[in-house]
DNA sequence: CCTACCGATCGGTAGG
DNA sequence: CCTACCGATCGGTAGG
């Protein structure tokens, strides 16, 4: 393999390597041997832009005709590589899958701490709970049907793919990002607000959601913070 | 193809000749060439078994491990046949997936409607519709994990593997079946105790429910009829 | 990241 | 329904 870069793409991450959630690893600092100013070769300023457009075109890819359905060489000509080129980025199918749900997860809960983040900022506290779960409801349903949905969905969708340390990773996220959900569930059950059990409907509700990944299509009518409402309505009591 | 016992398997039918939900075909009177008493073959005597066995492997194959992964070699074995000889029974792999799904379908139809026949029955109307909504959902809850559940999960996973003319059959069926439940929904609507448009409410329930084959498991505690009326107390509201 | 390639598997068929 | 087989595709690799 005397033609890679200086810097190895690390990121080809075996999974098996990989323990619990806290082995999401940044990027490795970078371990450079020539001394002065660093020259990067052509290939070595890009790779990390290449990746990308791989876990991009994979995402797209994997969610349009599944991930069984979709060979390495269509997502290599996606983004113009030959067909033996992915796995210089990823050592495996399954790891280019794998990452492909991770980063979908990822950005579920960044985009969800951002949230929780500005909600506090705001004075937004359990004393709404039914506001507190509007917006919840309402990110989550972005995330389904917004920019970068491909990612999730394939994350929803291919759950099967994974081997069980993959699985044990990611269901590690999910808990994470259902986290800040129960207790809001919680205050609206202690006010009689709410028709059942808040760990089941946190189930139920997860459900009716990410479903409508199988029937929505903005094009249809309806927008999707439309559907998001109307679930809030159906499951949310009036405060007696 | 002269081996083949004088009563060819008609049911290798091709969706392409299937052009509405009146396609699905009761089996075809036999037409009988000798004369007196006919005397079946052993192949004969056995085809409709083998063929529902084929079903049955497939079904439970196609919802354990999803169809793409499944090979029709996997299927054969399962059921002691050797690897071409499933082609004897369905023409092609997509059709084998077919009968799976509108086999899944048929036997939903058919559960619900004895059960709305025996609700007539002992007067069950309209006068309660929150009783009705809970026999409809009791009973989507057992076809969803009670016997023959592997044939309704594969129709709900497998959709994409279907071509259009496929789709749109299964889609008259699954409009068949879901047609009873909205007069049963909008009357809950008029006494408002359903929190939203009935409409979504449909598409928003059928989600929970359907959903809870990625996370319901018999084992983990938690009956499946609990489940049915966690979501009834959910979405029903107290008459006013 | 490309070239050239391999072994395995798969859906499907002919012929009995 | 079995036997024997084919063409295509696929994940993955060596070597530069």
């Amino acid at each position: 393999m005397s033609w890679k870069p200086t810097e190895p793409a690390t990121d080809k991450s075996n999974p098996g390597d990989a323990v619990g959630p806290s082995a999401q690893c940044p990027p490795a600092a970078p371990v450079r041997r020539g001394r002065g100013r660093p020259r990067k070769t052509a290939a070595e300023r890009d790779e990390g832009n290449r990746r990308r457009e791989l876990l991009h075109a994979a995402a797209r890819l994997f969610c349009e005709q599944g991930f069984d359905a979709t060979s390495t060489r269509d997502v290599a000509a996606a983004v113009g590589m030959q067909s033996g080129s992915p796995f210089y980025h990823f050592r495996t199918k399954g790891d280019l899958l794998f990452a492909v749900m991770r980063q979908g997860m990822q950005d579920a809960i960044e985009r969800q701490t951002r949230l929780l983040k500005s909600l506090r900022k705001s004075e937004q506290t359990m004393d709404d709970p039914r506001g507190l779960l509007r917006h919840l409801i309402q990110q989550h349903v972005r995330i389904l049907h917004g920019r970068g949905q491909a990612f999730i969905q394939v994350m929803l969708h291919e759950w099967r793919a994974l081997n069980a340390v993959q699985q044990a990773e990611l269901k590690a996220l999910q808990r994470d990002y259902e986290a800040p959900w129960e207790p809001v569930l919680q205050a609206l059950h202690q006010r009689g607000q709410l028709g059942c059990e808040p760990g089941l409907a946190r189930l139920l509700v997860f459900g009716a959601l990410n479903w409508s990944m199988h029937w929505y299509s903005p094009r249809k009518g309806g927008s999707a913070s439309e559907m998001g409402d109307a679930l809030l309505g159906l499951i949310v009591r009036p405060a007696p």
